[in-house]
DNA sequence: TGCAGGATGTGA
DNA sequence: CACATCCTGCAA
């Protein structure tokens, strides 16, 4: 089982995005600390017509092409923000976005963020997670490896068998690709 | 329980 | 004009 973020960071996107399940995803800010296990995520590659960098590098896709470990916050029909963790190579336009969080720390502030009392709807969608994380857009080209957005390792291993792999959400090119991955059986994932 | 509709920046 | 979303309201 992997542990450290290093040898996390040089799986191949799809691999990764399997193995980010389980990690805790977790940001410190003056209002507080957040944290919550991974229990969903999407990959995205570069040769998939889903991907925001499928096409050429531009103002918005920019943080994909950075090292593994660049932090991508994209706004998303002109009010939600979805944040992603880029893959590969430098100059390889790959990631993998997280879809959903099982909240283990701050969860009052996630409450209060979120404006509802009820666990599972804080942290079930790719938006959703982002607003009760505090994650905002200058969050842009951070990198997971160096800033106060982080990843632990989890504590014990995701077993191959628990983990189910599905098409994508909300997307119709690329609708077909099994890029959908989530821990069996998990409460908090997004689509109940 | 399910779906239509609205809010609205970015890029093809 | 389509879009990696979420929330509300209204119908069954």
């Amino acid at each position: 089982m992997i542990t450290d973020i290093s040898t996390l960071l040089q799986l191949d996107t799809l691999s990764l995005s399997k193995e980010l399940l389980g990690w805790t995803l977790t940001l410190s800010s003056e209002e507080g600390t957040t944290s919550g296990i991974i229990v969903e995520t999407e990959a995205y590659l570069q040769d998939d017509p889903a991907c925001h960098a499928y096409r050429k590098k531009s103002t918005r896709n920019a943080p994909m092409f950075g090292q593994a470990g660049t932090i991508y916050v994209y706004q998303i029909y002109g009010m939600h923000y979805c944040v992603n963790i880029a893959c590969n190579q430098e100059n390889i336009g790959e990631a993998v976005l997280i879809r959903a969080l099982e909240p283990t720390q701050g969860i009052e502030l996630m409450q209060e963020r979120r404006n509802s009392l009820i666990l599972k709807n804080l942290c079930s969608g790719p938006a959703k997670l982002v607003q009760a994380m505090g994650i905002h857009k200058d969050m842009n080209f951070w990198t997971i490896q160096q800033s106060n957005l982080s990843i632990l390792p989890p504590q014990s291993n995701i077993a191959e068998n628990d983990i189910v792999t599905t098409t994508r959400i909300g997307i119709t090119q690329g609708a077909d690709l099994p890029y959908r991955f989530y821990i069996k059986n998990n409460p908090f994932i997004s689509r109940r």
